[in-house]
DNA sequence: AACCTAATTTAGAATAATTCTAAACCTCCC
DNA sequence: GGGAGGTTTAGAATTATTCTAAATTAGGTT
């Protein structure tokens, strides 16, 4: 059973990257298996770099990063910038939204159905909308708030 | 009339500044004076640094950082991060949300009245609320979607 | 199966944003 | 007006990310 789940999702992500324009390569399959394999994940590049190489799966910093952009681009990814230099590509591309937590910097998934965003303003004249973020930002308890 | 807001406003920041245990030295009153002596701004500390510069206040890169830090743990600003590698120092500190034009990179107040967030869940145990930062991305719209 | 062409990967350099360091410089208080 | 400690600064360092040009590989063709 869990062989056969691996072989639809792998199916459905060549797919998908061959509606994109995507060569399936060595290099993204291994990537898209490392991200797509386990339920929803929040990964930064280093981070998954550093999967790849545990995982004997010689890959690029480089590589991981247009790769990471090429899955966005594609709509298998969605990309997450929670602090100035700290972003997470997210497995999960329905519609739903973030917590955020400042002390541990970990990210978790609040479904879509959780939060309602009622009576959005229009966009500025000329632009569409292309998505709505919401990130609701939290810290532990005891920790003091960040000040100089 | 302008003369007395202006010095409202600074006697303001004084106090503010104060409060949060930090001297007014002339860099923070500078700095103070080009972030508040106008309506609401969305600042990057680079061009924080170029208007300094412009009008003749010597003032370091490193300072305008420190600053900017100084004056969001103050309360004074608000940081909105809307891509790796770029953020924004917000004048606006009351509750708002944004709108952001990935084509233009302008960031846009949204009053927090235009936004109902209805039904929070309820924060991971062992942490509360810090903020809700709601963004709202737009394009222009006849730029064609970020693909590869 | 060998071949060709264009897409892809890569190491390493380059860039961009931000932070650090240690010395020089102010602010405040006596 | 002197001194202690907070503040500023230039420049180096760090971190995240992108670029470059050369080597490799995928996928169609014969």
């Amino acid at each position: 059973m869990s062989l056969m789940q691996i072989t639809n999702q792998q199916a459905t992500i060549l797919a998908r990257l061959r509606g994109a324009g995507l060569r399936p390569t060595r290099q993204r399959l291994a990537l898209a298996k490392l991200l797509f394999d386990s339920a929803d994940r929040h990964v930064t590049a280093e981070q998954l770099h550093g999967e790849a190489t545990a995982a004997a799966i010689p890959v690029s910093l480089a590589t991981v990063y247009n790769t990471l952009h090429q899955f966005t681009g594609a709509g298998l990814l969605r990309e997450v910038v929670v602090e100035p230099g700290r972003s997470y590509f997210d497995t999960n591309v329905d519609d739903h939204h973030h917590f955020y937590c400042e002390s541990t910097g970990a990210l978790q998934d609040i479904p879509g159905t959780a939060i309602t965003v009622g009576q959005l303003p229009h966009a500025p004249p000329g632009s569409e909308i292309s998505r709505v973020d919401v990130i609701i930002r939290v810290r532990r308890q005891n920790a003091r708030p960040a000040q100089a």
